[in-house]
DNA sequence: TCTTTGGTTCATAATTTTGAGAACTAAATT
DNA sequence: AATTTAGTTCTCAAAATTATGAACCAAAGA
């Protein structure tokens, strides 16, 4: 991976470009498209650094962020103090749960509001409250969901 | 709504809160918590400017990217000339959709990676392929999911 | 026709985000 | 002990975002 050939500096570009869209900044997302698109699942912090031509300081804030954002893991080697990085590619539970709960903890505030508002608009109160079940429905089935794709592979 | 009490004030700030964290400007997002919050369904341009605070000309270009997003609608009264603006609530199935489809486009771009790299790496390989179906399991599920809660409303 | 209303658009200021580069540190090597 | 390695942290500049206020505009009303 010394060396990026043009189609895969775009697609990395391009991957990049999605996890901007997920609110992160474009280091950060150039790195998970390298380490999606590299032949090897794991580079050293050095060869992040050279193919990407980003500095060091980028390299070390945006890894430490996806690996606290837990998109990113790392392997040592012995007699090797180098880290190697590669994308985190079986922690899609925790991801569908943790977007389950932002959702969950919207429609509690949303809850707040209608108490709020009491009754003084039942119009209101009940077109939240369809919103607030929908939202529920979703954080009660999708985990069944991710249950049977865990059934159809066995993991 | 002429004025907020303390409370609303909070409880606006916090579902403000949340649409900044989905990547939306402060101020978009304290016009969507006034929604939710308050008593009448519809607020005008210049009930939003007032209650909130907020310059004429940030309320302009907050609703219309909200109105844009099909966050908001608005109403119209014959012989008045103003909008009147109000969270929308039963677009759930074009906002999952449309998550749905962002994530499959990035399920392309991860079957374009694996293309580029070929065989040269087949435990890449397979764990990007897992990932590739996982997100298509989801978007083929998900719509299912719409219908069975659309089945049990009648909608 | 003149003024008011309901916004929109423009120029700009304030703030935040992002990333570079240099200085630094701790462990390992010479 | 001195140097190299593998990063981290700090300072700062550039760029992007966000929002303000003023000027503007089109439709409606006086």
């Amino acid at each position: 991976m010394a060396q990026l050939t043009q189609e895969q500096k775009h697609l990395i570009e391009k991957i990049g470009i999605y996890h901007e869209q997920q609110g992160l900044p474009p280091v950060v997302g150039r790195i998970m498209g390298l380490l999606y698109v590299s032949d090897r699942p794991h580079l050293s912090f050095e060869e992040i650094v050279d193919t990407l031509n980003i500095s060091k300081s980028a390299a070390s804030n945006a890894l430490n962020l996806l690996l606290q954002m837990r998109l990113l893991e790392y392997t040592t080697y012995p007699g090797d103090r180098k880290r190697y990085f590669g994308a985190l590619m079986d922690n899609w539970y925790e991801e569908v749960i943790n977007k389950m709960e932002s959702i969950l903890g919207f429609s509690k505030l949303l809850r707040q509001a209608n108490d709020l508002r009491g009754n003084s608009n039942p119009a209101m109160h009940e077109k939240v409250l369809e919103r607030i079940e929908f939202m529920e429905f979703l954080s009660q089935e999708v985990p069944m969901l991710l249950e049977k794709w865990r059934q159809g592979r066995g993991q």
